[in-house]
DNA sequence: CCTTTGTTGCGACTGTGTCTCAATTGCAAT
DNA sequence: ATTGCAATTGAGACACAGTCGCAACAAAGG
């Protein structure tokens, strides 16, 4: 279990699916796209290059990714739900600059560690967590500071 | 500044619109329901109740209620926005199950404040944060282990 | 009373995401 | 290689939350 690719096909074969080559080349592209991404961007960059694949089978193939752990559904920008890989990328939360849309990724420690507490307290097991920071980034403070001065 | 209403009629003035009974009605109603609702919910009740107000009214009047401070937009359940009161509550995070859609509330200090270090160490200004739990509550657990043995 | 500006309801529209269905493919057993 | 069969695909229709355009209406001020 090494590669994306064994990993997604192990999780297929476990399911009785098929590793087609539609779902071969989704998931290459998946990969060499920037980190954030939403379907509809996945299926315009496919279209593209001409890879012959239809809005269906990306967003069929989307939430197959998701449950072989190799992506995961993130932030929701605007109403369309966006992914990101977490295959060699490890657990993170998100500042989003309410401004320019820029994303900053951080990871804290003892955020995660209190949140297992919490969930100890209440008996609760927990399967994933979003922790998302809306507001403004520096550049646009400093920029927003530029102009008043 | 101490009802809901004199909070929402000054948000109101101060941007040049009226304090509508549509928008009385509203309010009103956003506040008599459960905590956790969404925009069909409300416009259903207020149906029911033979108030005539159209779904566009109800979808135009809940951004004017985050606006005001009086509501804010919490999770999203299954592609609906969902929104909860929060005149006269604190602010808390969520656990959601995932097996039988209950929502537990928390609140904790500590997440709170090292949340508010990250953004300083990033030199961003928080304007609000949402943090998520999914996972199985504990009665779900429960009812599982009661199964398997 | 008249004008201005915001508001409402209605229904048409948009945009994500899902589903149906016939045709096709992959795969394993003959 | 051939067959059988479930999984898969593409195309387009569909579902549904949310938005928009517009004409009629209401409040406020002169
Ligand atoms: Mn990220
Ligand atoms: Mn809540
Ligand atoms: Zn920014
Ligand atoms: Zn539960």
């Amino acid at each position: 279990m090494s590669t994306k690719e064994e990993k997604f096909n192990n999780y297929l074969r476990a399911k009785g699916l098929k590793f087609t080559p539609e779902r071969k080349i989704i998931l290459q592209e998946v990969f060499s796209l920037r980190k954030h991404f939403n379907a509809d961007q996945l299926f315009e960059k496919l279209h593209k290059k001409n890879r012959q694949i239809s809005r269906a089978t990306v967003y069929r193939s989307l939430p197959l990714l998701v449950e072989s752990g190799l992506i995961v559904e993130t932030l929701r920008c605007q109403s369309k739900v966006s992914y990101e890989q977490i295959f060699g990328h490890k657990h993170h939360d998100h500042l989003v600059c309410i401004k320019c849309g820029r994303i900053i990724e951080f990871r804290n420690e003892k955020i995660e560690k209190l949140q297992e507490e919490v969930c100890k307290e209440h008996n609760f097991k927990a399967v994933e967590h979003r922790l998302g920071i809306r507001g403004y980034c520096s550049r646009c403070l400093s920029r927003a500071n530029k102009k008043s001065s």
